[in-house]
DNA sequence: GCGCCTAACCATTGA
DNA sequence: GGTTAGGCGC
């Protein structure tokens, strides 16, 4: 087989280990995925059965392509998911033994912190000093270390009071979850785990589907997750992990590099495998990451080597503000396109904060390059999808009040927060679901303690239990994309949207693309349900890409760029404060972490590394001095080579704010070249719902380039609008 | 009293 | 660039 003819020997003898735990010990561009998907084909050869086998990742795209391969190699297809969605998966086969009924709704942040406000409403805690976010993150960090919230003796915080509520908001909050019929993120490992340890006859059902499991990146696995991979091979022990500590970096959400340090510990009987070669990047590069992890204390110890040559020397751009940073990275990413040849789709763009995002958008808008956000604001954050998807949740589920607050007054039905609220109140008083309720109140049922309401609001919240009754009679009998445009047109949602011309455009593409999906999900999906297609939603961060053939320049944060591997890299802002960030400033084992980032960084680039910081930097409107990062002193300077941004194309690349503007419209209208082909008088086109017409005219109008078109049907002459219509040419 | 609009204020990393 | 607090008007 030729992709294990790519191996060295301890690689394969890493993939040829059939029974007991493993460890590899793997350094960044080591063929980590290679060893991964090659041992999969090869468990799948020796006889054992593809659903026997399950593999977990840290992120969707990292899981989607695994698969992938192994089908390419195998035919087979193989479980690979994340640990959020592995739990998902279980609790949705098995919640009902932890009392649950047979659906649950994903919380987000947003939905769980606005959760909190209410259980802080409900406990009469009003101080300021303790708001939702901070008990948000308090219970995030218990439940992913597995301590109950009285013990946690270790999540004290210095406010006493906030130490005493604690355990009381966290017990009320999981008791509405509940009462919901809703989990939180942390909850799908959290609950996960708890099944687990209750019901042991559970646990043994799924010891018996995987005996063979698979985990990379498993120096960023937290207690739940470490707790359910172990729990999932008591048995069989077949465990198989792949990891590097050094680039060990989300802490913060509670991983512990531990885990894969004790993993000889945990597993006595493991097999320790390690590889140091690097076939990704030239040896300026290594070097250079080398040289700047042995700054790190707390590590162990290794040092990673690479035949390839040392290629170019690492580029240092030091820029006066990040304007001119931005611009020097679009300049040579157009200059490494159009002169050397490279692919977009090979070059990225690094940052530490999803701020900084936005000034590289406006050179690249201006230098018409396209790009890609990776990360960032996800698809399903999106103000309109988030919209559409509570009426979906709301007609789904009608004790789902977090979805209930907020629709109901999309469009404006005059029922604000202290209303809501109310009615949140009055209905926990009756015992009754939120809907229960407001239906009881507006066709006058007794009740215990009747809400006054305005005739307006009467009125309104009328209008709303329609839409939602109609809606979740559409949901048991219809697709998923019936459904989803019901709910457009029925709440009238376009309208609302008008109201800002501003942003219309770019929502109502959202809302096609959601529909899409929906279109999708009804086609291909094996199980078709409304909540399955609302677990989907709200575990993937972002749509599949479909129109991966476009070359795009990817942008994103560091941590977005784990696992990933580009031709060339640019990692900006190394600044003092910015990176390391001013947050870990005080503590050495955060900088620490900010350093293996750095490391992260720098081993992605395979052929190229530019390197850049800014003098002075706008931070909150205001200017600031910028000190180099610490981290650009730990480079030896050998392999650095400051490089200028050439003078001339300064000036010509300062555009005006009215061109960027325009610019910046052109290039949110901007589709696949073939939906946004032009044409000219004369052309015949067609229209998708018009039929076939002939071109009278073409202008630029406030929307972009306009069609005058004579449609054959009734022979009238109709305005369209190219980026709306897609229009084909006949 | 409640809804709605504007201004001031705040910003790490993410499944 | 997104969110909340405060003031205005119904």
């Amino acid at each position: 087989m030729s992709e294990r003819k790519k191996l060295n020997p301890e690689q394969i003898k890493a993939v040829e280990i059939l029974e007991g735990p493993v460890l590899v010990l793997a350094g960044a561009g080591s063929g980590k995925t290679r060893v991964v998907t090659t041992r999969v084909v090869h468990l799948i050869e020796s006889g054992i059965s593809p659903s026997a086998i399950l593999g977990v990742t840290f992120t969707n795209k990292a899981a989607g392509e695994m698969q992938e391969r192994i089908k390419k190699l195998t035919e087979h297809s193989v479980l690979i998911c994340t640990f959020h969605s592995l739990g998902a998966r279980i609790l949705r086969e098995s919640i009902n033994a932890l009392g649950y009924r047979k659906h649950f709704t994903i919380y987000d942040e947003d939905d769980a912190e606005k959760l909190i406000k209410a259980c802080l409403n409900e406990l009469n805690i009003n101080d300021k000093k303790m708001e939702p976010k901070i008990f948000k993150s308090l219970i995030s960090k218990s439940k992913n270390a597995l301590i109950s919230p009285e013990n946690s003796y270790e999540l004290q915080h210095s406010y006493e009071e906030l130490n005493n509520a604690f355990p009381k908001v966290y017990s009320l909050y999981q008791k509405k979850l509940f009462d919901y019929q809703a989990v939180d993120f942390d909850d799908l490992l959290f609950l996960t785990v708890k099944l687990f340890i209750e019901h042991p006859d559970v646990l043994a059902r799924y010891q018996e589907r995987w005996p063979f499991v698979l985990v990379d990146e498993y120096q960023d696995t937290n207690a739940s997750q470490y707790t359910i991979t172990k729990l999932l091979v008591e048995k069989s022990q077949n465990l198989f992990v792949v990891g590097d500590p050094d680039q060990s970096i989300y802490s913060w959400r509670g991983a512990n590099v531990q885990n894969i340090l004790n993993f000889k510990k945990d597993y006595p009987e493991a097999k320790v495998i390690q590889l140091e070669q690097n076939y990704r990047s030239r040896s300026n590069i290594l070097d250079a990451a080398n040289a700047l992890i042995s700054y790190n204390h707390n590590r162990y110890e290794k040092e990673l080597w690479s035949d390839l040559g040392p290629g170019e020397k690492i580029k240092l751009f030091i820029g006066e503000n990040e304007k001119e940073e931005a611009n020097f990275v679009a300049s040579q990413v157009y200059e490494l396109k159009h002169q050397c040849n490279i692919p977009l789709n090979d070059i990225v763009v690094f940052y530490r904060t999803n701020a900084q995002s936005r000034t590289f958008e406006d050179s690249l808008i201006y230098r018409k390059i396209p790009y890609v956000i990776v990360g960032g604001i996800s698809f399903y954050q999106r103000r309109e999808i988030k919209d559409m998807m509570a009426f979906l949740r709301i007609a789904h589920s009608d004790s789902d009040f977090i979805a209930f607050a907020r629709s109901i007054n999309l469009p404006k039905r005059g029922l604000g927060d202290t209303t809501i609220e109310k009615l949140r109140w009055h209905a926990h008083l009756e015992k009754m679901s939120i809907i229960e309720y407001c239906e009881a109140l507006i066709n006058d049922r007794p009740l215990i303690n009747p809400l006054k309401l305005s005739a307006n609001q009467k009125k309104g919240l009328n209008e709303y239990l329609v839409i939602i009754q109609e809606l979740h009679l559409l949901s048991q009998q219809s697709s998923i994309h019936a459904l989803v445009s019901a709910a457009i047109e029925q709440t009238n949602y376009l309208k609302y949207l008008m109201e800002d011309p501003e942003t219309l455009a770019d929502r109502k593409e959202n809302l096609d693309a959601l529909l899409a999906k929906a279109l999708e999900w009804d086609q291909s999906a094996p199980d078709p349900s409304l909540r399955s297609f609302l677990e989907e939603l709200s575990l993937k961060s972002s749509l599949d890409e479909t129109n991966q053939a476009e070359e795009r320049l990817a942008l994103m944060t560091i941590h977005n760029g784990k696992g990933l591997e580009f031709n060339t890299a640019f990692l900006v802002g190394l600044e003092e404060d910015l990176f390391p960030h001013a947050n870990s400033r005080l503590s050495p084992e955060a900088v620490e972490e900010e350093r293996r980032l750095c490391y992260v960084g720098i081993t992605r680039a395979k052929e190229r590394l530019f390197l850049s910081y800014c003098k002075t930097r706008y931070l909150w409107g205001a200017l600031r001095m910028e000190k180099k990062s610490r981290f650009l002193n730990e480079i030896p300077h050998d392999l650095l080579e400051k490089v200028k941004f050439p003078s001339l194309t300064k000036s010509v690349f300062r555009p005006n704010v009215e061109t960027l503007i325009k610019k910046q419209k052109e290039f949110i209208s901007h589709r696949p070249a073939i939906e946004n082909e032009s044409f000219n008088i004369g052309d015949c086109v067609k229209h998708k719902d018009f039929g076939k017409g002939e071109v009278q005219d073409v202008y630029e109008g406030s929307m972009g380039v306009t069609y005058k078109i004579r449609f054959e049907k009734d022979g009238g002459l109709k305005t369209i609008i190219a980026k709306y219509a897609h229009l084909i040419r006949c």
